[in-house]
RNA sequence: GCGCCUGUAGCUCAGUCGGAUAGAGCACCCGCCUUCUAAGCGGGUUGUCGCAGGUUCGAUUCCUGCCAGGCGCACCA
């Protein structure tokens, strides 16, 4: 079942074939013909500018080549009329009734509606969050867990094969610090220098020593340890509790150390030196990235015999493609920016494609600012906001929304004030209430005998200006589904549910969808109840790619 | 010094391969509920798309330089 401007784009392509097999046009066709939606509704349902992309090596002057296409495109059934304007545009106008035949193929489709398979068959994995579990999660983190969790719906959607996967930073320094601190808590010491601090490691002191009191007459290193393994379950856990309530979840939980005791590392290794890109120089170990363009060389064992982090981290892509991932994206914070680079060559170095096997995000800041000031401090956490501060102080919905609507190569302001309001000022109702107004009038729908399945929809009937804006949203969400995945933007699934939101209303002022009064239900209420329910079947979906929920009522 | 990100309306920000008059919400003013959810709709006002060049039929979009802000440049983790 191909959308209307699938047909319109192959039909051009179709056109142009002909024209140069048979001399009259002589170009390249472009590989990639696309529609626009005008902005002005007077140039119609689609418009293409081909004429002017191919016109430059023909010769030929753009509109001539556009009154060519023009009969091929005008032949087409769905297609009411075709007209040139300005320079060489072809703006495309459909018929009402087969752009209402969008409305059959979203209420067949249903949750399958706007999946497709632009990335079927590749297999990608999904790295995001990626915490220490020596804390809880902070804004940062929780940027990632809602738009994290968005990308793996929308790649999944485009019909790729995705594996989230949350690597736990479980090993070296930081641990061992962790597991000191925590110690220092239980037995009223000062927490060491650069230790972790905050009501968090007390409660996580008073937490191991009521599981396993006996860890009190442990033996001071021994009990070191304790305490980090034991603190460590805990905090884990406790991270892993509060994504399952924030709706982020995992296929693959990675404890670093898995990576060292089973061999993976010292593999990745020999993988790296089998490659030739590895070479010995002052007592230590390093992998020649400037090879590929990095600015200087990294060291992979210290001199000391210890593994850097980066040889870790080669070991991990490397496990990660022989776990037979294509694609490996990773979603990092924009203090490790600079890692981007070490990743790409590093990925180069073991013999992949940088530009294709591996893709690096990187998320801006967030601040979060409630009366007017920024807010820097967490309860429980001692100096950082937290996932649980955030959800606690605007929910799940809008704090998932708010955190997805946004590029992530953008700093972001959260202002507490705004999302707790429930008016326009906060996207997320703008599109939940169009989801619950629906259902509203649909409810009313069955009450009033107003039938709405396919066997009772006419499309011709759908003719109104309204009714036509609110088809061609519809349509276009294949298409925001496939751009979204492809360029890794969740976010342009809630900007375009905010739009179709908008249209929704729109059309709801302007077009009566059940009988008043006394009125006999007829076949333009059930089309409208129609396109109403399609409606709500799309930003049901939309939603659901966010993440976000969709109440009948609110 | 080198590198990454950002700079669009008074505010918060959209704006895939360059396209037609640069968009949305908020704020401000004025309208619309005796019949489907007013958490809504309509109308009005708002711009040197940071600055300067270049590429071309056409640049907010691509290239170069500069300015401003944020963040990085370890044999740290």
């Amino acid at each position: 079942m191909s959308s209307n401007s699938d047909l319109l784009a192959a039909q051009i392509r179709a056109a142009l074939t002909d024209l140069v097999a048979s001399g009259e046009l002589n170009c390249g066709i472009p590989a990639q013909i696309t529609l626009e939606r005008p902005k002005n509704r007077d140039h119609g349902d689609y418009a293409s500018s081909i004429a002017l992309q191919v016109a430059k090596g023909s010769g030929i002057p753009p509109r001539q080549i556009a009154e060519m296409l023009k009969g091929r495109l005008e032949s087409l059934d769905a297609v009411a009329s075709v007209e040139i304007a300005g320079p060489g545009f072809i703006n495309v106008t459909l018929n009402k009734a087969s752009a209402a035949e969008v409305v059959r193929q979203i209420l067949i489709a249903g949750e399958k509606f706007g999946s497709g398979s632009a990335l079927a068959g590749v297999n990608i994995n999904l790295e995001f969050i990626s915490a220490n579990p020596t804390g809880p999660l902070h804004l940062g983190h929780t940027r990632w867990a809602a738009v994290g969790d968005a990308l793996g719906r929308v790649l999944s959607g485009a019909g790729a094969s995705v594996t989230r996967e949350f690597y736990i930073n479980d090993r070296g320094n930081q641990m061992d610090l962790f597991g000191a601190s925590v110690q220092a808590a239980a037995l009223g010491k000062a927490i060491p220098e650069n230790g972790y601090q905050g009501a968090y490691i007390n409660d996580l002191a008073e937490l191991v020593v009521s599981e396993d009191p006996k860890i009190l007459s442990l033996p001071h290193d021994e009990q070191m340890v304790a305490f980090r393994e034991l603190a460590y379950k805990a905090q884990l856990g406790q991270q892993q509790k509060v994504l399952d309530e924030f709706g982020t979840h995992f296929d693959v939980w990675f404890s670093e150390r898995s990576l060292h005791d089973s061999g993976a590392v010292e593999h990745g290794l020999e993988k790296l030196r089998a490659q030739g890109h590895v070479f010995e120089q002052d007592g230590a170990t390093w992998l020649r990235t400037t090879d590929f363009g990095d600015d200087k060389d990294r060291v992979l064992i210290k001199s000391g015999g210890e593994l850097t982090y980066f040889a870790t981290d080669t070991a991990y892509y490397i496990n990660k493609r022989e776990r037979g991932f294509d694609i490996c994206i990773y979603m990092l914070g924009a203090d490790h920016h600079g890692y981007v680079n070490r990743l790409k060559t590093l990925a180069a170095c073991e013999g992949d494609d940088p530009e294709y096997n591996i893709h690096v995000l990187i998320g801006q800041l967030v601040k979060i600012i409630e009366g007017g000031e920024e807010v820097k401090l967490s309860k429980r956490a001692g100096t950082i906001i937290t996932l649980e501060d955030l959800v606690e102080k605007v929910g799940v919905d809008a704090a998932r929304y708010t955190l997805t609507r946004y590029p992530v190569d953008t700093p972001m302001v959260l202002d507490v004030d705004v999302l707790k309001k429930r008016t326009n000022d906060n996207p997320v109702y703008y599109v939940q209430y169009a989801h619950a107004r629906i259902s509203g009038v649909l409810r009313n729908a069955i009450d009033l005998k107003v039938p709405y399945t396919l066997a009772d929809f006419d499309p011709a009937l759908l003719t109104h200006e309204r009714e036509s804006e609110l088809l061609g949203a519809l349509a276009e969400f294949p298409r925001v589904v496939q751009g979204a995945a492809e360029l890794r933007e969740p976010h342009r699934i809630a900007r375009y549910l905010e739009e179709l939101a908008g249209v929704y209303h729109r059309f709801y002022s302007d077009c009566r969808v059940l009988p008043m009064g006394d009125e006999q239900a007829s076949p333009i209420h059930s089309a409208r109840a129609n396109l109403c329910s399609a409606t709500r079947q799309v930003i049901s979906n939309g939603l659901s790619l966010l993440g976000v929920s969709a109440p009948e009522r609110m």
